[in-house]
RNA sequence: GCGGAAGUGGUGGAAUUGGUAGACACGCUGGAUUUAGGUUCCAGUGCUUCACGGCGUGAGAGUUCAAGUCUCUCCUUCCGCACCA
């Protein structure tokens, strides 16, 4: 009898997140809450996510970025701004071709019918998105826009054509992406790979390099390892060309040039190394068998930069010389495997006592090797015979030059070559040009036709969008428009005319998406009036591993957009947020062979040790013992992926979005830890307990509450207790206020938000101020947690009788009175130990509290016998006693 | 190889300007409620010591009245390196 009405007591009072988040979704959409337009008269705001590739179904990592743009969007959508958020899809890429093939569908469908699915996913997570305004980079009216921009770079010769080195599969005859280089052989065929060029085209992102480069000056509010990345990237650097004259001619050269940033060690200079694609290299192949195969071999290698610094350098000597300009000694020409034909112009000077690369292989194949720099006092142990010396010093055995700093030798030696017309100073850049052209299908075609003659012209605007075929059927090996031979046919000005079949980098639509979301007219790429309203973003989030590239393409196609007068800003983004990867545990059980299976951790029942460390585990079905391999990135390949929707189906969207937040600060890893999920649920009962007791609280003489909720008290009628409620609350909305605003340190502001839920609810109620206060308390919490789990605080915002829309209600703001504090606690060291803890009147004299803790029992007990020397007062603060 | 980041209890983390190291949470231990398990609630919980105290932020040195925080040297781990997105 009695059980039956506990039972139907607590079920009003029961956390109820699925009817809850039903409810807070409906509502928002259907008063379109998070829908946006230009608004002048409205500060405002452009918060965006990196938009994801529709993989099928959103991972922790997909949660986690957008639950941190969701809690600043609600967040500055409480301060009264006109706050924008999009989202869209990263639609082109390579796993929709491989999935194509494995399900025997197109690619298309299949990434269709993922966004589908994933909209959905967000759409229960609560996320507050204007989709009106979602962008798809596969569809016609995105990519359109894409292809007449490349159009208009090809107008102003920002982009050409030159031969390019890829991944060759010389059985399936195709150009393979790194990732599908697997130790050097094909994924598929298992051939080993070739490097092999091919025309492609690119954009001279090196014209943009030193605007690149400066404007980071510009964005303050980007994390500083990001900027230091990019400006490695950028990598610039001031050298000189150097020239140096071949004795014989040889394929149609006679000279070779080089570029050195350390002209001043010219006179180390013992050989020259060309790379193996470099003409010279190529003609005297023919002639020479043993290079023949060398340079052959070469082609095999990968040229990524981890792979050219850490493979083995070898070379050949090719029998061809060069002079040195200044000592006009002959040098050796060598061909070497770490120079690429592509960097520069294929040629080094090599200076093996300098440089620990041409130091090894000087060492190697007993090249001579001469110190022109002399070592610095503190590596006077320094020793040539063992390794390069790469600082710079003053020059030795240089000639007229001996004796000379780096920068004296540097300038000089310059100018000697300049004046011999050997050499000039000049800038590089280790940014190469960006290559875009892939030759994949499932990407935007390249707006280019080409005549019989190889003359290259762009498809006019009337001819756009060149659109991809769908309805295609895909079979693992060439790209159906490439197949095709009736797809490249077509003309210009009437003539007959050649498709491109390559397909855009798809870093391509990813560098102006965020513009799109802004103004999307159909006939033109932007309204430039309506793009300038929003951008620059003033929020941007992301994970890291987007911290070169993506960043670097996108701020260099904002500068590209201004150039064409689209855009009026140079920037792009104004902050930007790289949250951290999402980690799990991991399990694994081996056979007997010594592979090993992974098991999901939602399978595995933990074991842990008497301290609560995890050991191992079981299998909870079968109860097979399992290892435990630690906390590893969620990954397909260890089966530790968690899938959100469970959580979501079990806790709740709130749930998740506030244990991913509370975890960790976002630009640190997170670990995923069920047993602290379930924390962050229990967390959201007791708060909602909490207001629903209070709501049923019994009090006599209380007030009306207003059109907040709030009951009115009198400041001045509150006693010590309620005084000190007061300065909790208070104290609390400043701290998660700035917490959120400035610091973005979300897990600290919830942790604090915990610990006044821990204060309110030892609190005890007993008259009507406590109760008034206790109101004010729960209406600020709610406004406060809003932004982190919007739904649970929809509804209770509700029932506390706020008739506001929420998510447009004021933030609570703190009353600087409440929290000047009557007392202070004083720490009291003595030689720097904490000794004693004193609580003195806040206006205390320094002489008073100089006096108060020196006579401290405790304090006496330590300076006993010793004499006072210095005594060190922070007021309000600290008193440290130095004695001895 | 180059570049970047991070090392704090059993665990995730906090300490914002050089001023109480360990907020908050998980876990663990004990207790209450419950037929039991789970839930919920209460108390404890850095190590060491009966206690007073001592020790303690990867290691070592330094600056300072005072160092997790600043300086130097070293170690370890993770991430990125141009066709995965």
């Amino acid at each position: 009898m009695s059980d039956t009405h506990e039972n139907a007591h607590q079920g009003a009072f029961e956390y109820d997140p699925k009817t809850i988040e039903a409810n807070a979704q409906n509502h928002w959409q259907h008063s379109n809450s998070f829908d946006v337009e230009v608004d002048e008269n409205k500060e405002k705001f452009y918060c965006l996510c990196m938009f994801p590739y529709p993989s099928g179904r959103l991972h922790m990592g997909h949660v986690r970025n957008y639950t941190i743009g969701d809690v600043v969007s609600r967040f500055q959508r409480m301060q009264g701004k006109n706050v924008l958020q999009p989202m869209g899809w990263d639609a082109f890429g390579l796993p929709a071709e491989n999935a194509a093939i494995n399900n025997k569908t197109a690619p298309a469908k299949w990434t269709l019918s993922n966004i589908d699915y994933m909209k959905q996913q967000l759409n229960s997570l609560g996320f507050g998105y204007d989709w009106r305004r979602e962008v798809t980079t596969c569809k016609p009216d995105y990519y359109k826009w894409e292809q007449w921009f490349f159009t208009r770079l090809f107008d102003k010769g920002l982009v050409y054509k030159k031969n390019a080195t890829v991944n060759w599969d010389p059985i399936d005859q195709t150009v393979l992406a790194n990732e599908q280089v697997i130790d050097g052989k094909g994924w598929r065929s298992g051939a080993v790979i070739e490097q092999k060029e091919i025309p492609q085209w690119f954009i001279k992102i090196t014209d943009y390099a030193d605007e690149l480069l400066n404007d980071l000056d510009k964005l303050e509010d980007w994390p500083s390892q990001v900027r230091t990345a990019q400006k490695n990237w950028i990598g610039r650097s001031e050298g000189v060309d150097i020239k140096f004259d071949l004795t014989d001619e040889c394929a149609g050269y006679n000279e070779i040039e080089v570029y050195t940033t350390r002209p001043d060690t010219i006179y180390g200079a013992t050989y020259l190394a060309i790379a193996a694609g470099h003409p010279i290299a190529q003609q005297l192949s023919e002639s020479n068998p043993e290079l023949a195969r060398f340079v052959e071999e070469c082609k095999n290698t990968k040229t990524t930069e981890a792979e050219m610094a850490t493979m083995e350098k070898k070379g050949m000597a090719t029998g061809l010389t060069a002079v040195h300009p200044l000592t006009g000694e002959t040098l050796p020409i060598w061909v070497a495997n770490f120079v690429l034909m592509g960097y520069g112009s294929g040629a080094v000077m090599s200076v093996p006592a300098h440089d620990q690369r041409d130091w090894e292989f000087a060492t190697k194949y007993q090249l001579p090797i001469t110190q022109v720099v002399s070592f610095k006092d503190e590596h006077q142990d320094a020793d040539i015979s063992t390794s390069a010396y790469a600082e710079k010093n003053t020059v030795i055995n240089s000639a007229e030059y001996s004796g000379l700093s780096f920068e004296d030798a540097f300038d000089a030696i310059a100018a000697k070559l300049e004046s011999l017309g050997k050499g000039k100073k000049t800038v590089n850049y280790r940014l190469r040009d960006w290559g875009v052209s892939r030759q994949r299908y499932w990407g935007a075609p390249i707006p280019i036709v080409n005549d019989d003659a190889g003359n290259s012209f762009p498809v006019s605007l009337e001819d756009l969008p060149v659109e991809l075929p769908t309805d295609v059927v895909m079979d693992g090996v060439t790209s159906p428009i490439k197949s095709d031979p009736e797809w490249a046919k077509t003309t210009h000005n009437g003539q007959a005319m050649t498709r491109e079949t390559d397909t855009f980098d798809t870093f391509m639509e990813s560098s102006w998406y965020y513009a799109r979301y802004a103004s999307a007219p159909n006939d033109a790429m932007l309204n430039p009036t309506e793009a300038n309203y929003w951008l620059p973003v003033d929020q941007y989030i992301g994970g890291i591993e987007h911290a070169i590239l993506h960043l670097l393409y996108s701020r260099f196609f904002h500068k590209l957009l201004r150039d064409e007068g689209l855009v009026n800003s140079d920037e792009p983004f104004k902050r930007l947020l790289c949250q951290g990867m999402v980690l799990a545990n991991a399990f694994y059980s081996q056979s007997d062979d010594g592979k090993k299976t992974w098991h999901n951790p939602q399978d595995v029942t933990l074991s842990k040790d008497e301290q609560g460390k995890i050991v191992g585990g079981h299998l909870t079905d079968t109860n097979e013992p399992v290892e435990y391999a630690g906390m590893i990135k969620m990954s397909k390949s260890k089966n530790n992926g968690i899938d959100p929707q469970s959580v979501i189906d079990l806790y709740g969207a709130d749930t998740i979005r506030l244990y991913t937040m509370f975890a960790s600060p976002p630009e640190q890893d997170l670990e995923w830890t069920e047993s602290a999920v379930e924390g962050a649920n229990r967390f959201l009962k007791r708060f909602y307990r909490l207001t629903q007791d209070h709501l049923q609280k019994e009090l006599a003489g209380v007030a009306a509450a207003n059109e907040d909720g709030l009951i009115s008290y009198s400041i001045t009628d509150l006693n010590k207790n309620q005084k000190a409620l007061r300065f909790e609350l208070h104290s609390a909305i400043q701290k998660v206020t700035d917490d959120i605003m400035r610091r973005q340190t979300f897990n600290t502001a919830i942790a604090k938000l915990m610990e006044l839920l821990n204060y309110a609810q030892k609190y005890e109620v007993k008259d009507t101020n406590d109760y008034a206060l206790m109101r004010e308390l729960v209406v600020a919490m709610v406004r406060m947690l809003n932004p982190v789990t919007p739904h649970v605080c929809e509804k209770l915002h509700k029932d506390l009788g706020c008739e506001s829309e929420l998510q447009t209600a004021a933030w609570p703001s703190f009353d600087k009175s409440a929290l000047v504090e009557d007392e202070k606690l004083i720490i009291v060291q003595v030689n720097g130990k904490l000794r004693a803890k004193v609580t003195v009147s806040a206006d205390i004299s320094k002489a008073d509290l100089e006096k108060i803790a020196i006579e401290h029992e405790n304090v006496q007990a330590f300076t006993e016998g010793k004499q006072i020397r210095k005594v060190i007062v922070v007021p309000g603060k600290l008193v440290n006693i130095v004695a001895n």
